[in-house]
RNA sequence: GGCCCAUUCGUCUAUCGGCUAGGACGCAAGAUUUUCAUUCUUGAAAGAGGAGUUCGAUUCUCCUAUGGGCUACCA
């Protein structure tokens, strides 16, 4: 009996999404579109101190951005809603009462602050079936004064009753059979009266299987209260359609120890983040892939390599082909270090496929931030500059490096390229450059190379000498493409202005030995 | 501390008992070029350690070590 696959994304609004966030949102969505199935996403908000403005918006347009699509959820809607946990209080309510009256949970009127006094006088102390004897509950309390306390208004937190010295079984579709003793788990909270919310484990369970989702696809941090949320199932008498589990392995720090955190990208210098984030509270912000100039099929595509592979050596693969390969077959067990210098080579890689034409588009912003206006150009003229560029570049901005002398003339000349191109008897060689220049008839790439070429030879010039002396005084440095590309597109006029200029500036700047 | 998970080049990874251990990023060298890049070619670079099972272990089991996660009225 084949299930339809259902699975849900299920962040919680605490802040932006971060990158690993991302790749489990990622795996699901390719999961479920492999398998022609439905991707959720649910808000996870019962943390009502936590919440940070603007954390939805950032996640759905992350999402988006990143082209992963989402079927059901909060701005999609669809037939399990509400998609955000704080809409669905009385859904909990009611699954609270359910598992209070079958006795699978008690309710508990320990403060946190007696909790903290208790755990920093017992060590390892946990609220289980060993001590909840010893503390004050519904278990110790008589039922009129449970409900005296209740009626005066008094918090509480409804705890899960886990029954010790048994074993449960978690079946994992990554790590296999995980099984541990139920007495190593505590009584969890499941709900906290103070403001009427569940916590993730009980609100996590009820939603999966109100929204009969099949796959519950996440990270490795979720692996040790796997067995707590089997517990659940079966307190709610929901075995026959327990969701498959699948846990990632994690996104660890490129340098050190851990797993990566929000704060790794700002001090290692590459973002952790899809999008830019304004950080409502205190005004930081923390750069994103978007505003550094990745394309977001490439973060797609370095990011599913991440912990998964399609089983050959195929490297460069589009959103479709990921959802046509992907299997939970070939993720691996272990955590990744996040090695963002590969990041920038599947970039490069991405950009090179780009059209000249969308790529001219792409830096016209890049342009204006360095005081050009584009519109002072053709079309055609800045696509035909990228083009003639963008094999040397890993993002749109470093065209800028690349290409601004098609833009402005040379604002100083390499001294390096000076030294070791530029001799006394250069400037007359570079008048004679000009007359030959302005005697070609055909100023193109191809009908300019071979006259001056043959100039030089003719004239018994060292070729390096001349031409490097040459770029020198139209780049201002010894780099850029092909010599007569640039003064193909940079025109007749223009280039003498510059060699012109070049004869007058390097004689200038140059002091006499 | 307790519990759980993991362990192949610097990094991401392939290998589902037969290996001269493959690919990619990065790195190095060479080729090409009037420059810098790109590109192409080549190279260096790995099975954590110890037992066991087996004709044979990177692959299976155990121990140790190391790394990671969890251990909240956070998710």
């Amino acid at each position: 009996m084949e299930r339809e696959v259902r699975v849900r994304f299920a962040p919680s609004p605490t802040g932006p999404l971060h990158i690993g966030g991302v790749r489990t949102a990622l795996y699901n969505y390719l999961f479920a579109r492999h398998h022609g199935g439905k991707m959720i996403l649910r808000i996870e908000d019962t943390d009502s101190h936590r919440f940070v403005p603007g954390a939805e918006d950032y996640i759905n347009e992350a999402l988006a951005w990143l082209g992963i699509g989402i079927d059901e959820g909060v701005r999609e809607g669809g037939p399990y809603g509400p998609y955000k946990q704080s809409e669905r209080r009385d859904i909990y309510r009611e699954h609270v009462k359910m598992l209070l009256d079958a006795d699978r949970a008690y309710i508990a009127f320990d403060t946190p602050e007696q909790l903290e006094t208790k755990r920093s006088a017992v060590a390892n102390f946990q609220y289980d079936a060993s001590t909840r004897m010893e503390m004050t509950n519904s278990l110790t309390l008589p039922a009129d004064e449970v409900k005296r306390r209740i009626d005066a208004g008094e918090q509480y937190v409804v705890r899960f009753k886990i029954e010790p010295g048994r074993p449960v079984e978690v079946n994992d579709l990554i790590r296999g059979k995980v099984t541990i003793k139920s007495d190593i788990l505590d009584d969890k909270v499941l709900y906290k009266s103070a403001d009427d919310l569940p916590t993730y484990h009980l609100a996590n369970i009820v939603d999966d299987h109100l929204m009969k989702v099949s796959h519950v696809i996440r990270g490795e941090e979720w692996l040790p209260s796997a067995p707590l949320h089997v517990l659940l199932y079966e307190a709610f008498g929901w075995n026959d359609t327990m969701p498959q589990f699948v846990h990632l392995p994690l996104l660890l720090k490129p340098d050190g120890k851990g797993k990566l955190s929000k704060r790794d990208g700002d001090r290692l210098g590459f973002p952790v983040f899809p999008l830019e984030w304004h950080d409502p509270a205190s005004g930081n912000i923390s750069s994103g892939y978007r505003e550094s100039g990745y394309l977001p099929e490439a973060v797609v595509n370095f990011l599913a390599l991440l912990g998964w592979n399609p089983g050959d050596d195929t490297e460069i693969m589009s959103m479709q082909d990921l959802i046509e390969k992907f299997s939970f077959e070939h993720c691996s067990k272990s955590g990744a270090k996040f090695a963002f210098e590969k990041g920038k080579w599947f970039n490069h890689t991405y950009l090179q496929n780009v059209d000249d034409a969308q790529l001219a588009q792409m830096f016209k912003p890049v342009l204006r931030e360095h005081g050009v206006n584009p519109n002072d150009y053709s079309d055609s003229y800045i696509t035909r500059v990228v083009g003639m560029v963008k094999g040397r570049i890993n993002f749109v901005k470093d065209l800028w490096d690349q290409c601004a002398f098609f833009f402005q003339e040379p604002e100083s000349y390499d001294p390096k390229a000076i030294k070791k191109r530029w001799s006394a008897e250069t400037p007359a060689i570079m008048a004679e450059l000009i007359e030959r220049l302005n005697a070609l008839e055909d100023f193109s790439s191809a009908a300019a190379e071979q006259p001056i070429l043959d100039w030089i030879t003719s004239k018994g010039y060292h070729m390096g000498n001349v031409m490097n002396a040459f770029r020198l005084s139209v780049v201002g440095e010894c780099k850029g493409p092909h010599m007569f590309d640039i003064t193909e597109l940079l025109g007749r006029e223009e280039t003498i202005r510059r060699i012109r200029l070049a004869i007058e500036r390097i004689k200038a700047d140059e002091p006499a030995v």
